[in-house]
DNA sequence: TCTGGGGTCCTAGGACCC
DNA sequence: TCTGGGGTCCTAGGACCC
């Protein structure tokens, strides 16, 4: 079973706020702010052709009359968690796929729920009248399918695919609803004259492996519906990152470095909650022209605090920080352990001061907000405030 | 009114080891 | 004085997902 919440962010807007009944809600980037998308859309602003992913001004364009909201992440995991108590409570396995989607094996809870089709029905109502949410249902025989399936009956969808309704279930479809087939495979395979999942379905695996490479057997099987993936509650994170889009390109190198500093400071910030460590550095640049590159090291010792973040991003994102700059970002892979990972012996003391005034400036951004303290040095504010 | 921010996974090629 | 082959770790870039 997949399940999935209909527009989640704008749902959450609209039920801690019932005046936005029935108008169109869209949340995302500001408006005025002239760059960035929208990240969740109603489906009164649907209607005007306003979908996730569209660049915020051109949904300003084509729904001006519409509520534009800033995401609150904290609200969304708020009710996220207690959706996904609601998941765990019925099986062992879930696997989360973002805040608001997860996979849920049903194999083997018939004895202690029932039947999955009567059980998917139940979770729905409960998801209904814990959170006020609607959410979609898939039901079917392998994560694949149930996933297209939940997809298919949006919004306030369940969909049950069963057995011997595969193949007639799935020839129409799009063949970008494969997973796996984005904006330019699915551009290669149109030119291609493959359209639908059921041209992909008609074709020999040879071929198709012939004009996907390695992916082509892979999306072969999925074209018949066949995926025998497991549902996998997940191997953890695998990394934490922090970027940034100006609002307009920056070629001052002070401001460069400073928002490096600003970065390096909310990355260490949420390492601290995460109680976590890393050893591989990635930055990254967007220049002008949206080229794009990265500068990575893998350390011997693994770090957390901002100094150590802000002083190894310098190193890396200095010799290329020429030039007219979109976007700076940041990320720590490589993660290691919780907390009582072995420091590194030598200048242990001087860490754990540089901690401790970390910890103390968490504390009253905690108390006072974000604004009430920043380094000197990163009161910067012109460019794209998120969270 | 071009293209956010948070992620994952894959690939190719090089270094290095046995 | 002809350079084997498997394994692991690493970097850089790219596709994709929500």
């Amino acid at each position: 079973m997949h399940i999935d919440m209909d527009a989640f962010f704008a749902a959450v807007e609209q039920l801690d706020r019932p005046d936005l009944a029935g108008k169109p809600v869209i949340v995302g980037a500001d408006p005025k702010s002239g760059r960035g998308v929208v990240s969740a859309a109603n489906y009164e602003a649907r209607k005007y052709g306003v979908h996730s992913a569209l660049p915020i001004t051109q949904a300003f364009a084509r729904c001006p009359h519409g509520v534009f909201l800033r995401p609150r992440y904290s609200r969304y995991k708020e009710i996220s968690d207690k959706v996904f108590e609601i998941f765990h409570s019925i099986s062992s396995l879930v696997e989360p796929l973002s805040i608001d989607e997860a996979f849920i094996d049903l194999t083997g809870t018939g004895r202690l729920h029932g039947d999955p089709v009567e059980l998917g029905r139940k979770t729905k109502r409960r998801i209904l009248e814990t959170t006020g949410l609607v959410a979609s249902v898939g039901i079917a025989p392998n994560k694949f399918l149930a996933k297209i399936a939940s997809d298919f009956g949006k919004p306030d969808g369940f969909v049950v695919v069963p057995e011997d309704g595969v193949q007639d279930f799935l020839d129409p479809l799009d063949i970008g609803r494969l997973w796996g087939v984005g904006p330019k495979t699915g551009k290669m395979l149109i030119d291609h004259g493959i359209r639908t999942v059921g041209d992909l379905s008609r074709m020999t695996v040879e071929s198709a492996k012939k004009l996907l490479g390695d992916h082509g057997e892979g999306l072969w099987k999925l074209a018949h519906g066949i995926d025998s993936r497991p549902v996998s509650p997940g191997s953890g994170r695998k990394g934490i990152s922090k970027e940034t889009t100006f609002r307009v390109d920056v070629t001052d190198n002070n401001r460069k470095i400073s928002t490096l500093r600003r970065l390096s400071d909310g990355l260490a910030a949420r390492m601290r909650a995460k109680k976590t460590f890393g050893r591989t550095i990635t930055v990254k640049i967007r220049y002008s022209g949206f080229i794009t590159i990265t500068r990575s090291d893998t350390l011997d010792m693994p770090i957390a605090t901002s100094d150590d973040i802000f002083r190894e991003a310098q190193r890396l994102a200095r010799p290329e920080l020429e030039g007219s700059i979109r976007l700076l970002g940041i990320r720590i892979s490589n993660l290691t352990g919780e907390e009582g990972e072995q420091l590194p012996l030598f200048g242990r003391e001087e860490r754990n001061k540089t901690k401790n005034f970390e910890r103390a400036l968490d504390d009253i951004q905690k108390r006072f907000g974000k604004d009430a303290i920043s380094r000197a040095n990163s009161l910067e504010k012109d460019d794209i405030e998120d969270d």
